[in-house]
DNA sequence: CAGTTAATAACAAATGCTTTCGTAATTTTC
DNA sequence: GAAAATTACGAAAGCATTTGTTATTAACTG
């Protein structure tokens, strides 16, 4: 049997020409050890003899070794990635979300492999299996509304994920969020003691399907008619957008609607909703209340400084990286309450006239 | 010699328990082939029989078999990772930037792992590295200028990379960016056509070395040199916050100085200063001339619309994913011009008072 | 119809690391 | 001082792919 030609192909595949080279085999061979021995001192150091593992670190030192996690990987069926999709980065809301959620998963020694879905539940499941394919680990989605190819994925892969802003109390595990109905009915609540009959609602599109601005417009309909009020002409649908804003308003104005107060299901649709009203000559908040959601930073600084409803992104996202690192360690699961929205009250609301 | 122990330990080590376990020998003996054969069909469809590819695809379909990246990643020395450090992802800015240059990548079928540096050297090299014992196959970093141990990780790991936001002519490949120091300039330029003779800089905080900053600081030097104005003093640093840019106007004021224009290194910086302005009774642009940086969505929306330098963030992110994954694949190189930005005048400039 | 060629698929090696098992060396125990 | 226990390390298997080489079959040629 020839077996000559073992040695004849060596090093043939090398797409990546300048890349690192040295492996734990040539870190041993220099060390005078064994692979094992070589690993041992990465992942294991106090079981190996301290001379020993001088003498490891500085044969990687000097040769620059850096371990090659694709192996480690598929030895120990560990990727440590997490997979990200959320709706959008333009909106800060959800940029700080991710920061918070990728300085947790750094802490955990994971990292955040992260796409966007633009708001379209299609392309979130195309985004989710791509994140799979290239093995996440785990799956972080925002809201519990999606494509039903990506149920299937979720159930056929077993990929664990973990869903945020909206809380599902029938699953205090996988979701981590808050009551986003509750929060805009606290809202439509506090605007009914100021006096408030007139209350419109700007929302962001909830004709794809978006469940938490769904949930925030059910929230309005919902407080409207326990105050028995009338709620479903007062509805204007726009992007989340200041120019959104805008137009939603005008839409309101349009049908002669002469409300004395503005709910919108995010800040940038009321600060659109703020400079249509400057446009339109109409004072703020003495012509008309209104109020925001998520409380970015700007809505603060806006004149007169918008009240809003505060949203705890940051600490939801730290939430959500710890928990699924938890669940891809299979570590014991403590169930996570709803998160807690509040509304902050500043210069933008107020009694409607007389 | 006893080689009974052979099958003994099989399927041992399992980290995840609920993960697809499919691979590409079930697949085969499902399918009644070789995993050669099921290797092919999925990465060279057009060299295996129609009969038999089909018969491979049915297999995989029923196993809902996803292969398994690390192993290709490690036969194929091809992670399809690149590893992105921006300074933060709360400034729209960046975000714009990696949203577009995640987009480019995805096409490309190449995956972003994003770390944030917060502006911190040190901190970009830690993540850098972690990025690339991660297997990063790429990075793209924002800046020039970095620290020592990046530096001499980049050259030893022979870790390609790219770098945004900035420009350097010595390096047309690597380098995708503007003048930020032109950019300055040109507002400079712009506002003593106009009149202007004490012109004010607020500046982000240039002492952790952001060269973007720098550059920008420069840029209102040479200017004001260059037209025979001062300029040490009339220069305030803070944080690129909305607070930020209220206390560097306040710290001008309080030097006694009465500039008559101010030159801000970011948009946000420029808000607070207007914002400080409204609160002095200072107005704009009757009293003081305001400019901005970045051109960021909210810009157009304040009251009055900011003048700005427009940044060209969509169109440098998808050049910068289209290099970093040119050079990843060893394709040919085109080198890439600087970007331009333009001066976007609204209607926080005019001419000085008399 | 024998012989050459082309097309497919199987075989088996190789990727770089971790980890089990075994053993040699050292320490502890009685 | 011998037996037992402990410690430290090496040999080699195995993770799930891809791919160069070889074998098989089918097609074609003169």
């Amino acid at each position: 049997m020839g077996d000559q030609q073992v040695e004849r192909r060596r090093r043939s595949t090398k797409t990546n020409p300048a890349q690192n080279n040295a492996t734990v085999n040539d870190v041993a061979k220099l060390a005078g050890v064994s692979t094992a021995t070589v690993s041992r001192t990465l992942n294991s150091p106090d079981v190996v003899r301290p001379e020993v593992r001088e003498r490891v670190t500085m044969a990687i030192q000097k040769l620059g070794y850096i371990p090659n996690d694709s192996a480690r990987a598929l030895r120990q069926n560990q990727t440590r990635l997490i997979g990200v999709v959320v709706p959008t980065l333009s909106y800060a809301l959800y940029a700080d979300f991710f920061a918070s959620l990728q300085k947790t998963l750094a802490e955990k020694g994971f990292f955040a492999l992260l796409t966007t879905s633009e708001y379209d539940l299609q392309s979130e499941a195309e985004q989710a299996a791509k994140l799979i394919r290239q093995g996440a680990q785990g799956l972080v989605l925002v809201g519990r509304l999606r494509d039903k190819q990506l149920s299937r994925l979720l159930a056929t892969s077993g990929v664990p994920y973990v869903t945020a802003y909206v809380f599902d109390p029938t699953d205090t595990i996988g979701s981590i969020g808050f009551d986003n109905a509750r929060a805009v009915s606290e809202v439509v609540n506090y605007l009914v003691s100021l006096g408030h009959r007139k209350i419109a609602m700007l929302t962001g599109l909830t004709t794809n399907r978006n469940d938490r601005a769904l949930a925030r417009v059910q929230g309005y309909v919902t407080a409207m008619n326990a105050h028995q009020l009338p709620s479903d002409e007062w509805i204007a649908q726009a992007p989340y957008t200041i120019i959104g804003g805008r137009t939603a308003l005008q839409e309101i104005f349009d049908k002669s609607l002469q409300p004395t107060a503005i709910v919108c299901g995010s800040d940038m649709l009321a600060i659109g909703a703020l400079q249509e009203c400057k446009a339109r000559n109409i004072q703020v908040p003495q012509d008309i209340s209104i109020v925001g959601f998520d409380d970015l930073e700007i809505a603060a600084h806006i004149e007169p400084p918008l009240t809003t409803v505060s949203v705890p992104s940051v600490s939801m996202g730290k939430a959500v990286g710890e928990r699924i690192v938890e669940i891809c360690l299979g570590l014991t699961i403590p169930s996570t309450p709803a998160f807690e929205t509040s509304l902050i009250v500043r210069k933008t609301t107020a009694a409607p006239r007389d």
